[in-house]
DNA sequence: ATTTATAATATAGATATCTATATAATTGGG
DNA sequence: CCCAATTATATAGATATCTATATTATAAAT
């Protein structure tokens, strides 16, 4: 992300249709968010990786592969593949169900745990910050309609 | 992304600060509209090469791998490999700049513009029913705020 | 019971993305 | 004029993601 332009981009280009505008607008935040994250993140630990084990403490229950994907909206390829790179880090344990063989459930290491708590820890302030100085911008007033959208896609798909 | 559950998602956990929550939103919203779209392309085009060739046709005009990249928020390198593989697919030539010859300017093809003119109308249709469908999504009201955002995450960066 | 269907996970192969670095060409300072 | 810094692009190696398919285990059906 070293090279990039800081010039204002072409979102609003003006024959586009408002709800091509909106989408536009949501790919880019998403896409700068993401990349602001995982600069904060331990290296090494990537966003996807991070995810899971913040899902898992949160909830504070261990959970399979498929479940995991389903969260996060990925397929489940994707979810065995962080799983599998959590594992190696010894950040995660993949425990064996005893009433159904072919289930593992994914659940966070002590280690897992405090490596998701110095994370979280760094977050903070930078989070804090961002959303004090974003000027104008009304999160109140923006986060039931981005619900509505986003439960809208959810059950369309 | 065949296998993705349908159930409703955990975006809105309650204990989360709402800046937080807007962002988990604009992730998983930004995350199934390209899934969506990308399903609604030519088989073997990707987003990211749609976009390309989407616009400099837009635009009509030739630009360089450098400035794709600054348009697209990506790294340069992520360019160079995108614009190579529409190359491979002779949807694009790079043309060499007389002036400066570090410069290769990626220009679209008549084939290439034929797959783009193709992939607008068939896309078309889909996108206007979902704006029409989509319930009490006020876009006009949202494309502000998020523009701020967006605008305010770019020159942060 | 044996066969078939379903379910959970893993593997293979592809693209997009990143960071770090290399290559090549241009620009600028002394 | 030459050497150093800058600029444009490409290459290398990594992770995340996808689709398609294989593997293994459970469930269901006849």
């Amino acid at each position: 992300m070293t090279q990039k332009s800081r010039r204002v981009s072409d979102a609003g280009l003006s024959d586009d249709p408002v709800y091509f505008k909106v989408l536009t607008e949501i790919d880019m935040i998403a896409h700068m968010a993401a990349n602001e994250f995982e600069k904060l993140l331990p290296p090494g630990l990537t966003q996807a990786q991070f995810g899971v084990l913040n899902r898992l403490m949160r909830l504070g229950r261990a959970e399979t592969v498929g479940e995991l994907a389903s969260a996060f909206q990925v397929a489940q390829p994707t979810m065995s593949s962080t799983v599998k790179r959590l594992e190696a880090k010894k950040l995660v344990d993949l425990a064996p169900d005893p009433h159904d063989r072919r289930i593992r459930r994914v659940k966070v290491t002590p280690a897992g745990a405090a490596v998701r708590r110095k994370a979280v820890k760094r977050l903070q302030p930078h989070f804090k910050a961002f959303a004090e100085t974003a000027p104008g911008v009304d999160w109140q007033a923006i986060l039931p309609q981005l619900t509505i959208l986003r439960a809208y896609l959810e059950d369309r798909l």
